[in-house]
DNA sequence: CTGACCAATTTGGTCTGACCAAAATTCCAC
DNA sequence: GTGGAATTTTGGTCAGACCAAATTGGTCAG
């Protein structure tokens, strides 16, 4: 997806930059399409592909006169991604505040699954818990484990409008995080509870608790999260400076 | 936004509508940039924005040798909006969908809301739930003073995340459902029972009851809206058979 | 000097026709 | 049949042109 390296996507993702380093204030005028094809050795029409992919995601908003830049905050879902890709490390404030969101959506699955599940499915999502229990010191397999049990809940749910939030969130966030491969601590004692908790709400069709203990872990998968990040960050100043 | 007239909008428009209305199936190619262009009697460039768009929401994919038509599961938030306004009416159960994954978002901009608000930031929310006691009778003025609390929920949660999304789910959801002038009947009790525990929430800064009482009002007006509007469609069905 | 009005320019939207590289299709030899 | 080469189709890009709307700049009345 990322990797279409057409040169309208490239234009289009070296503006997208620009415009999220601020180099343009909310308000003001792109330059022209004209003007761009020549700063890019481009003909127009690249260009003005470019710029409109740039307007579907509510970065610019193109008008006969010119396109003007909007603000971030009314942007949409899709600048999260190259926003998080700005930097070499991405802000853990917002990989905090992407985590916290998910994990509120996946609740709302877990809820919605719990209560409308039937056996073979309660049975399918407690294998997965049960599984969980034993991965508790490998990080990288438990996350594995929830991304199943994840799945499981939304398909389950059957929410298409949190399925498609949670494309966006993915397309958004996952490809940016693999790569850093961060090894978050969360306290085993939560472990412990949050699947406690899951395996008793699954016994007793509580989807309400489901919730809860969902956002239990992913709270505490974002502060975990953000903290590693932040000794990264840390670390890599101290190895500049 | 959506009054944008310009032919390859009106052309992403017409397109849009054929894959929603599963005129083509999944994996299927689109015809022909050029054929196409032909079709709509308008040039290859205006059709390649159309298309564009299209690929930027995650309804189709374009390739060199063809564009195919993606699975709906797959695509993102913006095609809720066209989803919806398909049909005269809107399906009831993507409509209450659309409340509930609403609500877990501003369960979450609550929760955070409260538990960082400082006295200032209480007083204003506390002024907002008591001035909706008083309006109980009046659902179009409490959905006002609803959305004026969301916002300042969300204003003080400062999650972008969140108001990211937000921005999309209200584009897409907003301009449909103003239009409808749907009036859901939400227990008297249930009213009572989520502002009163909004007010104690805000006493105790408690954000986590401040969330479930979020929910518990979006539950109710989802299962509501969906209601009226069931209701309105069996109406319609009786006039017109 | 200010403000309203008008003309020239700029800008986005579209069209036409062309070329290239990659994918899909066809066709042929084996 | 089957595999592989040749052909066609398709998306990506370019160039130059025209139109309508918006911007800009200048002009003139107050």
């Amino acid at each position: 997806m990322s990797t279409n390296r057409s040169l309208s996507n490239e234009i289009a993702a070296l503006l997208r930059g620009e415009i999220l380093d601020q180099r343009y204030r909310e308000g003001d005028r792109l330059p022209s399409e004209r003007d761009l094809a020549a700063h890019f050795n481009a003909s127009r029409g690249a260009v003005r592909e470019a710029l409109s992919q740039l307007e579907q995601i509510g970065l610019i908003d193109i008008q006969p006169g010119g396109a003007r830049v909007q603000s971030l905050q009314s942007a949409s879902i899709a600048v999260l991604g190259p926003l998080m890709a700005k930097d070499e490390l991405p802000d853990p404030l917002l990989v905090q505040q992407f985590l916290q969101t998910f994990g509120a959506l996946a609740a709302l699955s877990a809820r919605e699954a719990v209560q409308s599940a039937n056996q073979e499915q309660l049975n399918r999502m407690r294998e997965l818990v049960v599984r969980m229990s034993t991965l508790k010191s490998n990080f990288q397999a438990m996350t594995q484990q929830w991304h199943t049990l994840l799945e499981l809940l939304t398909e389950i749910a059957d929410n298409l409008v949190v399925q498609l939030i949670g494309n966006d969130l993915k397309a958004q966030f996952v490809e940016q995080m693999i790569g850093l491969d961060i090894q978050p601590q969360i306290k085993k004692s939560v472990l412990d509870e949050v699947l406690g908790a899951l395996k008793q709400c699954l016994m007793e069709k509580d989807g309400s608790r489901a919730a809860t203990a969902v956002t239990r872990y992913f709270d505490a998968l974002s502060a975990a999260v953000a903290a590693a990040i932040t000794a990264r960050r840390v670390e890599l100043a101290r190895q500049a400076g």
